[in-house]
DNA sequence: GCCGAGCTACTCGGATAGTTCTTGTCCGAGTCAATGAGG
DNA sequence: CCTCATTGACTCGGACAAGAACTATCCGAGTAGCTCGGC
């Protein structure tokens, strides 16, 4: 019940790119958050897959986010690296032993699977209302307004 | 992101221990539920540390709730096998990197922090509203009353 | 018939290997921009 | 001065090991009930 490293290093990254004001190299992302660049490029080729980020070929190439960043969702970022699946599954235990339930009994999902589901898309849905864009807001209230200018210029200069 | 197997063991041993008239061995529990014996007492042991459970020893021994079945929710046991900690911990990446922000800055949580933890905690009050004895109503429901009436005799019969 | 010590069998509890999944890394295929020559 | 082919370096993408966590198992410590002998 621990959700991947590479979650956060994504949410961060997307934060990031809402700063950017061209393509960022995977590298350099690395870099800025002092982090592997090896696996970084690994959850961002997950980011890609999704279709939160595109990448750019070549020389002066990187990744962008592609829809505004009051249209990517936290959950978005975690479905993508951490993958859709529910936390539980359900190996239909009441469907074995000695005084197992006949299949044809068991067209309804058993109680557990019912709570643990409903748990589930209640975090789902709490992940669903918060956008990108309400964190890179966050960051301006709490460092002061026009805290991610830095981090815009940083990203510009050459290294 | 994936929940141990043990939870949904454990949940089920809860709620079958509901229609138990007296102590019921870890073996006996696997028997009923057609899982490795060796692997279930790990987590009956979990259980019984987190005082859901108590242990009889001796003959005629074996578990026993230790709280009315209204007053043991799911998320008591999902923290007892699982667990207590939040999926997602985190590493205070904004401290990190040239553009790292000073530590007195950082006296609140960041903002991903605090999205992951209000999902957390949304997650957390979903499985805390529903308690055993609502699965065990839910059998009864679902299968006809009186369905957990062949348990307790299977449990009572010797083997 | 009643009591008690001893014993047996059964229970849980923690310490111990095996396996899957996550983490971390690497090198190759593809692509864009810069460069230099030619018209 | 403008156009275009070539070069070069930089980018992502997927395939490849190492480590950790989960899964699964075993045997030892402790206890309650039963048995048998004595009173």
């Amino acid at each position: 019940m621990k959700m991947s490293d590479g979650v956060e290093w994504a949410v961060h990254c997307c934060v990031v790119l809402t700063a950017a004001s061209g393509p960022v190299p995977a590298a350099r992302l690395a870099q800025f958050h002092d982090v592997s660049a090896s696996y970084l490029a690994k959850h961002l080729q997950a980011l890609s897959r999704a279709g939160i980020i595109a990448s750019v070929q070549g020389k002066d190439g990187g990744y962008r986010l592609t829809r505004p960043a009051d249209e990517v969702s936290v959950l978005d970022i975690v479905e993508a690296v951490d993958g859709a699946r529910p936390a539980f599954v359900c190996t239909e235990i009441r469907q074995r032993g000695p005084l197992a339930s006949p299949p044809e009994a068991c067209t309804r999902p058993c109680g557990v699977l019912r709570t643990m589901a409903a748990a589930d898309e209640a975090w789902r849905a709490s992940l669903r209302a918060t956008f990108v864009a309400d964190l890179a807001r966050g960051m301006d209230e709490q460092y002061g307004v026009g805290a991610m200018e830095p981090a815009r210029a940083w990203l510009a200069a050459p290294h």
